[in-house]
DNA sequence: ATGGTCGCGAGGCGA
């Protein structure tokens, strides 16, 4: 049994006790992380060895920032998520992806933190034509073009992260209030649903088809209390990984609800 | 939910 989680943490440092807390907790085997907030070289490497884990990191300063921890060897890392034509590389540390080395089977597992897109939008200037919303918008073009690309691999494949999207009526706390808001705007759930569309399956969904959860709360508004959420937080598996997937949940009792938490809880896959 | 709270880094940005 192997179990995957994808957290997104919001400042690595800031929540280095909470995570390690739940990690002691959870017993993730593997664990995508996003929103380090720090440069490489100020990424807690040392604690979380000392707690059992590898780590692999593409680090940013102040903002961003992806990791990949793992009980297990890693291989073969990708920081980069490449540009469609010929743009120039995106700088953001939004996306690190790596094979990791079991005794008797091999993974593959990107970490994803997909831009938010919302912010201050000016007088009269509609969300769909925003500079943030259409750089996610392409985000999505270049994740997509490049899942297509290494979805070709005969391979077990664990797609987690912050997406930035609740995918579905049943994601989200408010769907009428949020029709045309970020986080479910119809092109970007579009954008979400052709990466879906690539033959990757919602982890959660497939084990609990019907039940509403969340996995993000505002900070603001006293939201958590509330329950005034959305899912935006998944792992995506290739069909080879959805074949052995045991058990599929999103742990936010116990971490959500505590002193310091990230407006993130994790969310996991269990894989026999 | 047309407000509010975090984290970073030292004022304002991003979420």
């Amino acid at each position: 049994m192997t179990k995957i989680a994808s957290f997104n943490v919001n400042s690595i440092n800031a929540r280095l006790p909470r995570l390690l807390e739940w990690l002691n907790q959870s017993k993730p085997d593997i664990v995508c992380l996003q929103e380090l907030k720090c440069l490489e070289e100020k990424f807690p490497f040392e604690e979380l060895l000392d707690a059992g884990y590898n780590s692999v990191v593409s680090g940013q300063k102040t903002y961003n920032g992806v990791a990949i921890l793992s009980k297990y060897q890693i291989q073969d890392v990708v920081k980069v998520l490449p540009m469609i034509n010929d743009e120039e590389q995106d700088l953001q540390a939004r996306y690190i992806e790596a094979v990791i080395a079991m005794p008797n089977q091999a993974f593959r597992v990107a970490s994803i933190y997909a831009p938010n897109g919302g912010g201050e939008l000016g007088k009269d200037e509609k969300l769909e034509n925003s500079q943030k919303f259409i750089y996610k918008l392409k985000f999505f073009q270049r994740l997509q073009s490049h899942l297509a690309n290494i979805l070709k691999y005969d391979e077990m494949q664990f797609f987690g992260g912050d997406f930035n999207v609740a995918i579905d009526n049943l994601d989200i706390v408010d769907p009428k209030a949020f029709a045309m808001q970020i986080l479910f705007h119809p092109l970007e759930r579009q954008a979400m649903r052709s990466i879906l569309n690539l033959g990757l399956s919602d982890s959660y969904r497939l084990f609990n088809p019907t039940l509403q959860a969340f996995s993000w709360w505002d900070y603001r508004g006293n939201c958590y209390p509330k329950n005034y959420g959305a899912r935006i937080d998944y792992i995506l598996l290739s069909a080879q990984a959805s074949d052995k997937l045991i058990e599929a949940n999103i742990e936010n009792i116990g971490v959500r609800d505590q002193e310091k938490a990230s407006d993130h809880c994790p969310v996991t896959v269990k894989i026999g």
